[in-house]
DNA sequence: GGGTCTATATATAACGT
DNA sequence: TACGTTATATATAGACC
């Protein structure tokens, strides 16, 4: 997440997975913490890891058991609908993505304008400062004409 | 956390604590989502709010079932049932490495735009021979944003 | 190996629609 | 009401000890 972002793919090397259980797992509890203390709410987090002995758990033992009982008695028709909500929620993280892309997708489209224009503007190659109107004006008309030519192009079709 | 740090304590107002539980219980169920993946462990995640009448649970029942089973030191696995989330995340990444190829075929399209556009106002090519190239609709997007920031450029003059 | 220190990536509170 | 946006607050990967 830092420095450089992650791939979310099993982590091979043991130490920097270690490290890296080591840290989320005390950011996720803070989380669950929060949570719970913000919406008052119960909730309970259990992390098994080949790296301690015992599992991780929040907010106890005692606590989690109580939670875990409440969940073990749910029907597994309940249980049943809340694995689609799960899948719900994944087809909604990868809308979103999707979103992000197109919109990251317009915002470099942006970028590279700007970019052309200025390399124009500033006669990058053969052309002297561009930066006034006559020259602005001039451009403009062969803008003009180049979009007229696509426009009945774009007719014929 | 953002705007403003929050304190950390019972959130009184329905409507503000009801959308702070919507938004953290995401982020917490990423979080766990990202720390299983990442480090290969087992976890579960179990929320219980007055928003829902079903708890939040992750990764799924049959997830949640198998971790409380173990809790309660009853390991009889059935690795069947896991095929359902193992299914879930690789879809996940079907999709993510497709928005890679998406987001790659993009900016290679721009950078072909961008070229042509230079060439263009260089005088270095004609419209005709740009049918090939590219989508002409695509062309003539780029042109008119940049006659709007010519266009702007000249009423700031 | 585990703690500390940054630079970045993420999460999210307050707003806007 | 819920959802999208933006400014900040947090989380954390890699580096160093």
């Amino acid at each position: 997440m830092a420095r450089k972002k992650v791939n979310l793919i099993y982590i091979t090397d043991e130490s920097t997975r270690k490290t890296t259980f080591r840290k989320r797992r005390n950011g996720l509890i803070k989380k669950v913490d929060e949570l719970s203390t913000l919406c008052g709410i119960q909730a309970c987090v259990i992390l098994y890891s080949c790296f301690d002995s015992q599992p991780s758990v929040w907010p106890s033992a005692d606590g989690a058991n109580r939670v875990l009982r409440k969940f073990k008695n749910m029907s597994e028709l309940d249980q049943g609908k809340r694995r689609m909500d799960q899948e719900s929620f994944l087809r909604q993280r990868i809308e979103k993505a999707n979103q992000q892309l197109k919109k990251q997708c317009l915002a470099n489209r942006e970028l590279e304008m700007t970019k052309v224009m200025l390399e124009n503007l500033r006669g990058e190659s053969s052309v002297e400062n561009l930066m006034n109107v006559m020259d602005l004006n001039d451009l403009k008309w062969v803008i003009q004409e180049n979009l007229k030519e696509i426009n009945s192009s774009l007719a014929a079709l």
